[in-house]
DNA sequence: AAAAAACCTACACAAACATGTAGTTTTATC
DNA sequence: GATAAAACTACATGTTTGTGTAGGTTTTTT
């Protein structure tokens, strides 16, 4: 059962929603509001709701700026973004923030209710569009790593050991003799400056993964 | 129409895939191979091809270490990541490369072909496990934080483990027997569900850290 | 074609690790 | 002060890893 909280100044859209999950039995609604000063009480008179549907452009203060003072109050509270604003700074700004869903309000009321259903089964929901800005964002703002002199058979090999494999198994996977293997791994310990399994891993991950 | 190529190295993941496409008339697979060296080829051979169907684990070198080679030949390229890892590191490393869409191999055919859709019509998908991954990257502002409950010795003897110490080495640290050692790194072992150092360490630098 | 990388194989020995069983002691909580 | 959780110790056994040495083959570069 999601136990749910609408904040939507848009009295249509909110009553149409209401009326959707009347038909589920997966979601109760505990309360409906129009602006995120009336959420904030309801929040607190309603301990019980977990996840809050949450419009941006509200009357007052605005459905983001309202998403740490609903955290605040309940660390746990999932926040799902419904909205109609479908650019990179209010999407970054609402995860930031600490929303864990964002939909855009040309999604069917079907979307809605798959939204909530997976945010309460620990997963996420993001609109086409929404998604598609959030990947041209790590596109855009990507950095450069400082390069590092492993060979392709090398960076094969650490690439294994960080999962986990054992010698053998590697020589397995690359059709190998567990001696290669070894030959590979000396290799890339004198290359990254290191002694161990254990050292190669992390500066791996902390270098180049 | 959507011009698709494959690249997946579970040859009955990709007939699966194919004879699947086969059925849709909006999709037309004009290669599939195993590895990013055939596909590496194949798109330079099919200028046609404007979607990437992309495994992670791949023999040979790594999906995600390909993309900015596709990217290369390709510009306007869609890739989307089709792999079993979910790990905020993969999916985050995807993103920045360039990969546009994110799908977990636990979705079924019908999402899949979904996603190729929507990313057809310049929107994305993301599985939610995949998205939740990445609302809690810009929650948290690097890691996500699942509830990984070591107590204060584990915490203390896999971060001398994640430094390459030897279990000798870490017992002479903190003044305890080597078996006392060996005791707490079976039970971090059991609660990070890991069967051997290297992906203790993994999992630490990956999750905790 | 010669040189230089990179890749491959083999063997041996010591060190380190993984895993089981079987306890005792300390510390926190009710 | 009973209980549970955490921390500690011990021992045994087999596996994996780290590091020598000592070669051969393939690929790339000069």
């Amino acid at each position: 059962m999601i136990n749910l909280g609408i904040v939507e100044d848009d009295l249509s859209i909110r009553s149409t929603l209401i009326k959707y999950f009347e038909y589920s039995d997966e979601i109760k609604v505990h309360f409906d509001c129009e602006s995120a000063d009336q959420a904030l009480s309801n929040i607190k008179a309603f301990p019980k709701v977990d996840c809050l549907l949450l419009d941006i452009g509200l009357p007052g203060m605005s459905g983001l700026d309202a998403i740490p003072l609903f955290k605040k109050i309940n660390q746990d509270l999932d926040i799902v973004i419904f909205s109609s604003y479908e650019e990179e700074s209010k999407i970054l700004k609402a995860l930031c923030l600490g929303a864990c869903s964002y939909i855009s309000k040309r999604e069917g009321l079907a979307v809605i209710l798959k939204a909530l259903q997976l945010v309460k089964s620990g997963g996420s929901y993001m609109s086409p569009t929404i998604a598609r800005e959030i990947a041209n964002y790590f596109l855009t703002g990507k950095k450069s790593q400082p390069k590092i002199n492993l060979t392709n058979r090398q960076s094969e090999i650490i690439s294994l050991m960080v999962d986990g494999k054992t010698y053998s198994s590697i020589a397995k996977d690359l059709f190998i003799s567990i001696d290669t293997v070894r030959y590979h791994i000396k290799q890339i310990y004198q290359t990254l400056h290191v002694n161990n399994k254990a050292e190669a891993i992390s500066y791996y991950l902390n270098h180049i993964g």
